[in-house]
DNA sequence: ACAGGCATGATACGTGTGTACCAGGAGTGG
DNA sequence: CCACTCCTGGTACACACGTATCATGCCTGT
């Protein structure tokens, strides 16, 4: 059952991107995929994942089951593919916000707010990577490397750039860095759940952050 | 579907605690319906919710299904009950560890690291909470009152707290202790969830709230 | 032109689900 | 003694689910 998300044939000869832009014969296998698996994800965005059957699914991308049994063998295979997708799309969202950034402190900032469901897509995102949370704790060691790999990394680069911040002078030299890294991103993981809940904003979330991020960062001469 | 978990008849009229310690004529309501809403629980702990079907919980409980369906009619209700037990338990499990606590410093450790899943009992609570949640986001209307309550007034009790504290001198007094405690809640809660995920272990996350609260409460001149 | 395989549609199967129904036992007030 | 209500067991129903099966179209290589 460690089925990866790479199991099916896969043709392999991909014919390159020559001509031809879908004379609806051979169909694109990977955009029929990636079709099928952002409906799933809208669904367990909108409704959760308890009401992401295989026919929910279908109807939602617009097409047959048998598509869908089709490209994906299995629901779990359809499951881990559309989680590895999320994974990317929040790959992407996150390089993009860091890009924009100038400097440690700003790179810092970027990391961790853009978590924060604070804009439709993250809020998407967010909500989505919620709808799986019951799920990847109930199964246990199939999910747990798909899923727990990206934040264990993540830590790992923010520390790295706080270093580089507090190497820079942007933060006292006294402080732990490891320590506050996995405390900012703990902290970032929980006021989303408690915007996802209703208990607050995102702009209230973003402000909290904010505060935090100013008193990391506070000279010891400041005061 | 506002029903509430006060929905059943409740024979209203308990004849007290006379005598009688059960002839097996008339059983106890509320310890049967304990009886199976912690089978309930322990289900969703072991196993998630999705697991849960009436007849598990029944199984579970050791009692038939007819009896499930007698004492909460219909399935909502019986999920309804549980969380609310849940909550119960855990504010149980709060203020025992509230009561142990001597000064301001002793209760705020108290109330964050009381969630946190270091021993068996907290374990089970959170990742039964973390069972619900899912379910919470995705029914929104109903049940976001019953389980957005505690969060907002506990919040608030940290506050008066960390504000003790502050008056008392353990707290720099330029320190915004509204932020300080959400930004601590989020953070407890985001540290159990890694926990969970198997980021991290029990005493990990506890060092991580142990070192933030030694940063909010350092005095400046410590430095 | 013809086989062969890929792609897709319609439908069936077995299982598990929540809930409803019916029948009977046990204690109690008239 | 007789209804009467409160409990409890067994079972049935309708439905939704994931998956499997059969059949057919359409493109491609030779």
């Amino acid at each position: 059952m460690t089925e990866s998300s790479a199991g099916r044939p896969e043709p392999a000869d991909r014919p390159g991107s020559v001509g031809k832009p879908e004379p609806a014969g051979k169909p694109d296998h990977e955009e029929r995929r990636r079709q099928i698996a952002e409906a799933l994800l809208r669904i367990a965005d909108t409704e959760g994942l308890q009401s992401a059957s295989m026919r929910a699914v279908a109807t939602e991308a617009g097409v047959s089951l048998r598509l869908v049994q089709y490209y994906f063998t299995t629901k779990q295979g359809l499951l881990l593919d559309a989680l590895a997708r999320l994974g990317t799309q929040l790959q992407a969202r996150m390089q993009r916000w860091i890009g924009e950034a100038r400097g440690p402190r700003e790179v810092v900032t970027a990391i961790l707010s853009c978590i924060l469901p604070t804009d439709a897509e993250s809020r998407r995102i967010t909500r989505t990577y919620a709808a799986y949370y019951a799920l990847v704790l109930s199964d246990p060691e199939v999910l747990e490397r798909q899923a727990a790999q990206p934040p264990v990394v993540l830590e790992g680069f923010l520390v790295k750039q706080l270093r580089a911040a507090q190497q820079a002078g942007g933060i006292a030299p006294g402080r732990d860095v490891e320590m506050a890294a996995a405390g900012l991103l703990a902290m970032v993981n929980g006021l989303g759940s408690s915007v996802l809940g209703g208990q607050r904003t995102g702009e209230q979330a973003q402000a909290v952050l904010d505060h935090h991020l100013d008193e990391l960062f506070r000279q010891p001469s400041d005061r």
